[in-house]
RNA sequence: GGUGCCAUAGCUCAGUUGGUAGAGCAACGGACUGAAAAUCCGUGUGUCCCUAGUUCGAUUCUUGGUGGCACCA
């Protein structure tokens, strides 16, 4: 760690609702910095209630980046996400020694970190044709297909979900060669340091904002926004916790009620899944939302241990 | 006040011709490098309302309570 000039990464993550938008204005001002946003939702422009998108108020406090900067109608993925963030990285590290970066949207936190294999995005027509003979044909010809054109990954692989099992088929025909063949699967270097701070706190009152959160966006307009995205409910993105329960309920599939508690559930699944995501990771420093001086005690530390 | 029905998991309920019990939802855990708020996998967490009895053995049958619901007054 002989490299003074490296700048350093803030990543301040935790499970929905747990209270980061609040924190990372604290931390970005204090140190006088802008916010990366790392959140696979909010990133696009038409879904703004039920992602929980900051009010413009809060927004307008520091510069975000990432925020409502993409649209459901194009195409975007993890990889990009990793080009675009380090591209913007590389402008905000020539102003400032340290960036922070806040969200929940785990892969995405990862990539950034420490990238993803170098593949070619994924053509729509193949996925299209794939995905509608994993319906027509069944899940064991595609395994069968995978076991033919990649019997490593097909060992490697949970057989029982067809999501990976497309993806390896996708990448094998796309480029002609196994898809285990181009998984590297290794950490990229990163030209920055990264500190990583978690943000937990006891699980019924977690439970509890996440609720009424949901309350709050039902109030806010979500069913309006949820309405006026309905004829697109196919799109990926759009497949998503506070939507797809609504789509259902436009469909007069439940009641609205019914809807609103499924709504909840899920964003509490969600939270859980993201928790166990992030208890494998050894890097985190966990911490109470309410811990502000404790954090900022931590990051300044850090910025004093490496300068020495 | 009388009669009838009900009481089992956090919730809604099933079940045991007497051998301490199981579904859905909720909850909890895990996997996961281009769909990731996606996708996939796993786990029953219980004074079977209380009491006394019959019985080798009661959550199940019987007595008496308690609570709830319905009907009749």
């Amino acid at each position: 760690m002989n490299n003074k000039s490296k700048p350093t990464l803030i990543v301040l993550l935790g499970p929905t609702g747990v209270g980061k938008t609040d924190l990372s204005i604290h931390i970005a001002n204090h140190f006088r910095t802008e916010i990366i946003s790392c959140d696979s939702r909010q990133l696009f422009k038409e879904m703004q209630i039920g992602t929980a998108v900051p009010e413009e108020k809060i927004l307008r406090q520091v510069p975000h980046h990432f925020i409502q900067s993409n649209s459901i109608f194009g195409s975007y993925n993890v990889a990009m996400f990793e080009a675009d963030v380090l591209d913007k990285l590389k402008s905000l590290f020539a102003i400032h020694p340290l960036v922070l970066m806040t969200g929940g949207s785990m892969l995405y936190i990862d990539v950034v970190c420490k990238g993803i294999d170098d593949l070619p995005d994924v053509d729509s027509e193949l996925r299209a044709t794939l995905m509608e003979r994993m319906k027509m044909e069944g899940i064991e010809r595609m395994r069968a297909e995978l076991k033919l054109l990649d019997p490593v990954y097909y060992h490697e692989v949970d057989l029982q979900n067809p999501v990976r099992i497309i993806h390896a088929l996708e990448i094998c025909y796309l480029t002609g060669k196994p898809f285990s063949s181009q998984r590297t699967r290794t950490a990229k270097q990163r030209n920055f340091d990264i500190i990583k701070i978690g943000l937990n706190r006891d699980r019924t009152e977690l439970y509890d904002r996440i609720n009424s959160r949901v309350d709050e966006m039902m109030t806010t307009g979500l069913e309006k926004e949820a309405r006026s995205l309905y004829p697109y409910r196919e799109l990926n993105t759009l497949n998503t916790v506070g939507y797809r329960e609504l789509f259902d309920y436009f469909d007069g599939n439940c009641s609205l009620g019914e809807a609103i508690e499924k709504i909840k559930a899920n964003s509490r699944k969600y939270a859980r899944k993201q928790l166990t995501w992030f208890r494998k990771d050894p890097d985190i420093h966990w911490f109470h939302p309410d811990q502000e001086a404790e954090i900022l005690k931590l990051i300044t530390d850090y910025k004093l241990q490496i300068k020495d």
